[in-house]
DNA sequence: CTGAAAGCGCTAACAA
DNA sequence: TTGTTAGCGCTTTCAG
């Protein structure tokens, strides 16, 4: 915080009247004189002063913060998510502590806890970890969280959340490729996050189940869980070739990561997309509107995603009841995904 | 803030002791004995007591944050920078407060004067637009500020400030198009980031003159300052066909997105990269490895960017003098830039 | 080794 | 309409 600053005594002093009437002056308090308060105020401006918002929120119990755990800053998903969230904590006047928990629980809970002992006002958390065995600490925070997105299979009732449709999002994905013509449609996911991987999955084995179109298990392909953590695009261009061996003429990407990385591999491979090979992704990332082909994807609104969560936040902070948000992801349909064409015909 | 919380005097009156030898055991202070400090601290730890920051900083004049300026939070290269800064400010117990400025002076000026009533310990802004009008400003918040790729051009001294070198950068960029046989290189740049942009059109007049090839004006293309704000992709896409049409056959780009923007307008055009044009970018972000063909660029070193930065505000906070970085970019040979080859031979 | 008391800069009863 | 006084939860002299 370093030197002195100027305080309202400061300006009390000079003004020649107590520091609460400076207090009430600087925010408009009507019981002061318009007069004096002008005054007052045309002497704050001279003097520079500042006012220290610490001490303020020691008083009124409150910081006017929120804290928003990312798994990573640099994740461009994640990175829009904020983006709305940051845009609306601004424009109610929050001020938004930012930290990467990089989809490990024990960096999660130490976020969490370092925002808990500066006391914000409220938590905003993306890709969670915490389970029920957390939900006491939870609730001893007691500070309004909502989730987004949440990774968590068994999610307590107490929490609030904001998430997209993943099974919905998968069919979509799987339907898009089946209206396509394609009949021999993988799935190429990824181990580590568990709920929305498996969501997603179920979503592709509905469409396919509906189809009434056979289901192979080597036409799934999920990374490994305990690997050494490798980046989405290495999954996708690592078991992309695995998928294709076993026939697939279509692939539904866990997201546009390892979306990308399944085109990088094909390009290895000479395997041509979308001749040979129809590809989708998730997420809707701008990135897969920039590449060569340009990605089918699944689009989760992000923008939405955190301005509704931080707007539920909001509405939690003021005591209104809320309710629990899933959004729809839709279908963008680019260039990786074309009709069916038999090769040996 | 929300309800009471656990404070040191409800443990003091818990361990029949008063709240100074509380907040003195807690501390580790060895002036408590042993006992009584582990006492405390179980007791503590039973009543699940979190510390009070808010408090802690009233009273220590020191909040342990920073606030941290970006231009956008969702734009590839800063969600870089800042992973850099957030990584070490973690590892030194510091938490940061992220702020959009969307390159606008405004905004700029609004979210510093924010985090200066916040009472951060420091400040980092990345593309400042302040100029020597705000130096008195500047002084006055008496926080320490270090500049990234700042755009202001008569930077004063007493600024702190890590920057990349966006002349040897560009030089670098010519270079390698020279050294590829191309003689008639454009320059695409933007128009509302006026010193990096600058600079960068030095580094590559500076390469043509030193090569001693020509230079015409109708090779440099720069999208219009005052235009409605237009995405750099948008940019390149289409100010590209102006530089193709007056027959240079390599263009060095002001960023990456300005150079995906020119190989997306290339496609259109049905001009092949890099067969019929050499395309070089500026920055390194992650998307431009992935596209095709993946794009060759002047890589900015960006965690180390966002790393330097914040140590350089640690040794400031410490008091240490610090002397302001110039990091130097290198050239990552992707595949936009080949030899070049007369179509009409 | 421990406690009493002051104070960080502010807000808000309660008085005047 | 304004001033006095008491805290918010903590750290830190200064006594004991």
């Amino acid at each position: 915080m370093s030197k002195r600053r100027i305080s309202i005594e400061d300006i009390a002093r000079r003004a020649g009247v107590s520091h609460s009437t400076v207090s009430r002056a600087l925010r408009d308090n009507t019981l002061i004189s318009p007069k004096v308060r002008e005054e007052i105020k045309q002497i704050a401006k001279e003097m520079n002063y500042v006012p220290n918002a610490i001490a303020q929120s020691l008083q009124n119990k409150r910081t006017n913060t929120i804290g928003v755990v990312v798994t990573s800053i640099a994740d461009p998903f994640y990175a829009e998510v904020v983006q709305g969230i940051e845009e609306v904590a601004k424009s109610t006047g929050l001020s938004v502590l930012l930290s990467a928990s990089h989809r490990d629980l024990e960096q999660e809970i130490a976020a969490i806890d370092i925002f808990h002992r500066r006391r914000v006002d409220g938590i905003l958390v993306t890709d969670s970890r915490l389970n029920k065995h957390h939900t006491k600490q939870l609730e001893q925070i007691a500070v309004p969280t909502v989730f987004i997105n949440s990774q968590t299979e068994d999610q307590p009732e107490i929490f609030h959340s904001v998430e997209i449709d993943d099974r919905l999002g998968g069919k979509l994905a799987v339907e898009h490729l089946i209206g396509l013509g394609h009949t021999s449609i993988g799935y190429l996911g990824v181990g580590d996050r568990s709920r929305s991987n498996q969501q997603r999955l179920e979503g592709y084995r509905l469409a396919m189940t509906e189809a009434s179109l056979p289901q192979m298990n080597d036409w799934v392909a999920i990374s490994d869980e305990d690997n050494v953590r490798i980046s989405d695009v290495s999954t996708g261009q690592k078991l992309v070739s695995k998928l294709v061996s076993v026939g697939v003429t279509g692939i539904f990407c866990y997201n546009d990561m390892v979306a990308i990385g399944a085109l990088l591999g094909c390009q290895e491979l000479g395997i041509s997309v979308p001749e040979d090979l129809s590809i989708v992704g998730f997420d809707g990332i701008a990135l897969g509107s920039y590449i060569t082909p340009p990605l089918t994807t699944i689009c989760q609104p992000m923008l939405e995603i955190g301005s509704s969560a931080m707007q539920m936040l909001l509405d939690l902070l003021e005591e209104k009841s809320v309710e629990n948000r899933v959004l729809s992801p839709s279908l963008v349909k680019r260039g990786t995904s074309a009709v069916f064409r038999n090769k040996y015909k």
